[in-house]
DNA sequence: ATATCCATTGAGACCGGTCTCTTTATATCT
DNA sequence: AGATATAAAGAGACCGGTCTCAATGGATAT
């Protein structure tokens, strides 16, 4: 009564077709649930469908459909908290509406990403959200508007391409965050970026290759401007890629005269370095040293004191962007939208008045 | 001079073949590099290829080899770190070896879990790699032998079906970590599971359907047993699924009398939640009660005092899962083998001698 | 009884690749 | 030169669905 194991070739709409004693056609149409059919000749195709465990090829169906079901999302990094919240917004959009996700990690290079892309478009994903880790090279993403498929940037944003973008808002959400410290009485603000680079400073902003770092930084300097603060540029730091880096970057970054009074982390992997980075040094967070980190992250509640962060609704980024594309996806005619998601400052204790806050 | 916009339908072989003016199947051999074709005539096809910007349908290819080049991964949560850093060395193999993942979010529902398995199957991944929410449930992984694609179980494995798997060393993780505290003078020592129940109380460990909290259980009641403690399993509990939960089943604990010196978390999310009702409560690690936690996870470093925690090499798991599945894609012939990961037990400072140790 | 209509069902082309088999052309051998 | 081997290219079937169009047949209309 058992089936024989090595029954491999799998089981097709003709062979149900043949079980049910109908056509081929007739059998696809209950089938696929698309055509008119008897309900007797409905019942007889069920049947025999079940009886051998018929199981539709998607890859057939999608051929002759042209559609795959699939959204394809390339991230920097799905071990990053950040990604796999976001990714999970997007997934969460995308089964509710029927869709399948297909996750590639760039790495935040521009080859893997390129890769990624010729890849997911191979597949024939019927829509794309992307992560680009630059937004100065672009061909391979005017290439995916040129085949035809709809495309959402995500957390960064690249006007000229002219596609849609979720990101948050992040110039104002740098700025609030730097207001704060301002307000605070800090007057020597320091933003540390893992974005990689060679030199650990910054020349001019409008090279940042990524428009959230981008965006961020200038956030920074252009409410410290406001404020009267002179040379903003001189603390903002990239590169903080790992431990050893951040601990240099930190170093160095005190050895400044004057030395910074507050840190601002631009997002949660390097705001943790950081917080270690200062641990290691021995300085006492808010007391010697003040610091804000973006991103609502796990371990921020539970630091002595807990982080103040910016803390960015990711999940919904993720759902929104997912939501978007899928309208693109259901032949919706919308006007190119970018949106920026608000951010919220969350106070909590590592900010306090700087050091000898008299002396300004 | 630039394309038409709308040049919607795709460029083909037989477009191809037709601008380099040789059959489809010459254009298709230099095109999916298969056959022999003189030098010249791939030079030509090679040209009008790129003047057409051809891209292969891997759709079609798919469906004639019968090999989509995807694993798909079932997991119960990406967001959950574990999961994703287990996803990203999944991922990284995968890839290397010429492999797309698609993933899949189960929740840890048996339902979900299902329509994940029949959906990839039906894209016709060439092998699975699944996160089982239960392990006496196993009907539909049947099924994925029954159509032939290999399956590698992770994190938790069921030894009835016969099938690889790889996962931590539970039992002797848990029996580790609770010799260490039984070391360490505690002699009432509790573990909390986030896994779903009913009852927050365990009547017996051979129920629990998820083998990694079932053998963690055992490991954990095995240590005291053979320790002399008497009725381990009272501090046994379930259901810490969410701060709130978790609250109470931390404040349910202290109730019992003796209340348990020593708190162990089954996961780095567990973990978080019972340092947050501790600290909440008012109670000091490690003075007032000891915890350990499983997984080395980011916020264990940066509390006061960084937690005592049970690593788990989770992205070499990954990585072992993807390897192990993409021998068998290859077509080795192995037995069957179900791997378990060494895990070792990192010291930090939450764990310290319980407060009356005397009165024992 | 005959014509008309509509509901079903069947036949077969098609999607875009792969792959087998055949044909053609060139090179090698005696 | 004629026979044979071999490399290269072409024809066309096939994968497993979808879908168009034609054929069939019973019900209703005249």
């Amino acid at each position: 009564m058992e089936e024989p194991l090595a029954s491999k070739r799998s089981v097709t709409v003709a062979d149900v077709a043949r079980a049910a004693k109908v056509s081929k056609a007739t059998a696809a149409r209950v089938l696929g649930g698309y055509g008119v059919v008897s309900d007797k000749v409905r019942e007889q195709v069920t049947a025999a469908a079940a009886a051998l465990e018929y199981r539709p090829n998607e890859l057939a169906r999608s051929m002759t459909t042209g559609k795959s079901g699939i959204i394809g999302v390339v991230v920097g990094d799905i071990e990053n908290a950040f990604f796999s919240l976001a990714v999970r917004g997007i997934s969460d959009v995308a089964r509710l509406a029927g869709f399948n996700v297909i996750i590639a990690n760039s790495g935040e290079e521009l080859e893997a990403e390129k890769s990624a892309v010729d890849l997911l478009i191979g597949k024939r994903v019927d829509g794309l959200i992307v992560t680009p880790a630059r937004c100065d090279r672009m061909e391979h993403l005017q290439d995916i508007r040129r085949v035809g498929v709809p495309l959402v940037l995500f957390d960064r944003s690249i006007p000229e391409l002219g596609v849609d973008s979720v990101t948050g808002d992040d110039f104002d959400a740098a700025a609030t965050a730097t207001r704060y410290l301002l307000d605070m009485g800090h007057r020597h603000i320091a933003y540390i970026s893992a974005m990689d680079a060679d030199d650990e400073r910054l020349t001019d902003s409008r090279e940042l290759s990524n428009s959230a770092v981008r965006e961020r930084v200038e956030g920074v300097l252009e409410a410290q401007a406001a404020a009267g603060i002179e040379d903003p540029q001189r603390y903002i730091r990239l590169g903080a890629t790992d431990q050893a880096r951040t601990d240099a970057v930190v170093k160095h970054l005190l050895q400044e005269m004057p030395a910074p009074t507050a840190l601002v982390a631009s997002d949660s992997l390097v705001g943790l370095r950081v917080f270690k980075s200062l641990q290691a040094i021995g300085l006492s967070i808010p007391d010697d040293i003040s610091m804000i980190s973006f991103l609502d992250a796990d371990w921020t509640t539970v630091t002595t004191p807990p982080i103040t962060v910016v803390d960015q609704p990711v999940y919904e980024m993720g759902k929104k962007a997912a939501e978007r594309l899928i309208s693109r996806l259901n032949g919706k005619d919308m006007p190119v939208e970018r949106t920026a998601v608000k951010t919220s400052l969350i106070k909590r204790g590592s900010v306090a008045w700087p050091p000898h806050s008299s002396e300004q």
